[in-house]
DNA sequence: CCAAAAGTGTTTCACGTACACCCATGC
DNA sequence: GCATGGGTGTACGTGAAACACTTTTGG
């Protein structure tokens, strides 16, 4: 099991990624992961997993794909499945390391050469996570709970590689009603501060069952 | 490794079962499956148990999910890898049913009690087949190489459970431009035979490097 | 001649898109 | 006062959706 787990901060989406200690690909950067118990499901596993290399709690996590090339693994014939998983960076104060292993935050667009085939897996999330981005709320997973329209904004325009335009992202997003004016504003930025929004989530679900689609 | 075999056929949406010959679930009827060999990739296992099971070859074919819930298999713990297959089943004359074991097509919506977590995960692969036939040219897997409109266009209302305005359907399929007038027409039917088209996979394939894309 | 499906255009409306300026705040 | 981002409305064009009748063929 490997987990591709992307987190958002100083306007970046990033990845976290684990110094292996052991060969093969010793000293190489990877992924998180490890092996499924008998006595877990796959998704216990990968929220295992994710507590014991990362700290993180109560994250969205969601199978990506199974990978099983033959000699993916040079010693032995392994089957992944892989998760990936989005964490609030910002406020949950992550601690990226933990313990004996050294663990830290790479730009998805600057990763370091991966160990197996890890950076196919990557690919493949990021893929999965701008394809998804768009007809599902999972972008509020990465934002803390109380967020700025351009800072939304910016986290899109990550996802999806492309820029935004203002009017139209504003009048989209708040015309579906599923954001909630929490009445703060932004502190210590140098210029006006923006209104913090939150994510109306008791709303989306009731809405979605009877029949509405999130799009943007 | 399982797979959902999908076919269509009678206007119908069909799916391959077997009946099982061993316990557990001895006589209940299962997605056709089997275990992945060591010196397989997954694909190759699904593409060799779909030769196996049904004499299908060269079909559409794509991972699903991976279920490895602990009691899923009564016996002991088994990981399955689910794929699941278009096959064209006018004209390539699939014999369901091969050696042994009792095969057989089912319109998706009904479906006897199948073995194991079976069900489950064929809603997956309905609901998966639901999606991705409106953004990618998959339907025409399931049709014979030439079609008509009308055949294209009730594949479609079975694939979205939803009607179609015939007048829209035409016009937007034929205005991608991805459809070839092969100059036949039906036969053998007891009405006005109607225009036979193929699909341009060539034409299609260039068109989305372009940044085409293919929307239903 | 009747049944059954093929084939064909136009109008309407909603939504996506393009676009530029003033406002509030911190330094 | 100036730099920085926050916040706002309109006009236009494209594309989706609704909608009904004539044509062809076999039986």
């Amino acid at each position: 099991m490997d987990c591709v787990v992307f987190g958002y901060d100083d306007g970046d989406l990033k990845v976290m990624l684990i110094q292996r200690k052991l060969k093969p690909f010793k000293g190489n950067w990877a992924l998180p992961g490890g092996s499924v118990r008998l006595d877990e499901t796959l998704d216990e596993a990968a929220r295992r997993e994710l507590v014991e290399e990362s700290g993180l709690n109560n994250v969205y996590l969601e199978q990506l794909y199974t990978v099983g090339d033959i000699k993916r693994d040079p010693r032995e014939r392994v089957v992944t499945v892989a998760y990936y998983a989005l964490v609030k960076l910002v406020g949950h104060n992550v601690q990226a390391s933990t313990d004996a292993e050294n663990a830290a935050w790479f730009s998805v667009n600057d990763v370091p050469k991966l160990a197996f085939d890890h950076q196919r897996i990557l690919d493949k999330a990021f893929e999965r996570l701008k394809g998804k981005v768009r007809y599902e709320p999972i972008g509020f997973e990465l934002l803390p709970g109380k967020f700025a329209l351009s800072e939304l904004q910016h986290l899109y325009e990550v996802c999806l590689e492309e820029k935004l335009d203002k009017r139209n992202f504003r009048k989209k997003i708040l015309g579906m009603g599923l954001l909630i004016g929490t009445g703060e504003i932004q502190k210590d930025v140098a210029h006006r501060a923006a209104r913090l929004y939150r994510f109306d989530m008791k709303k989306y679900r009731q809405i979605k069952k009877r029949g509405f689609s999130f799009w943007l």
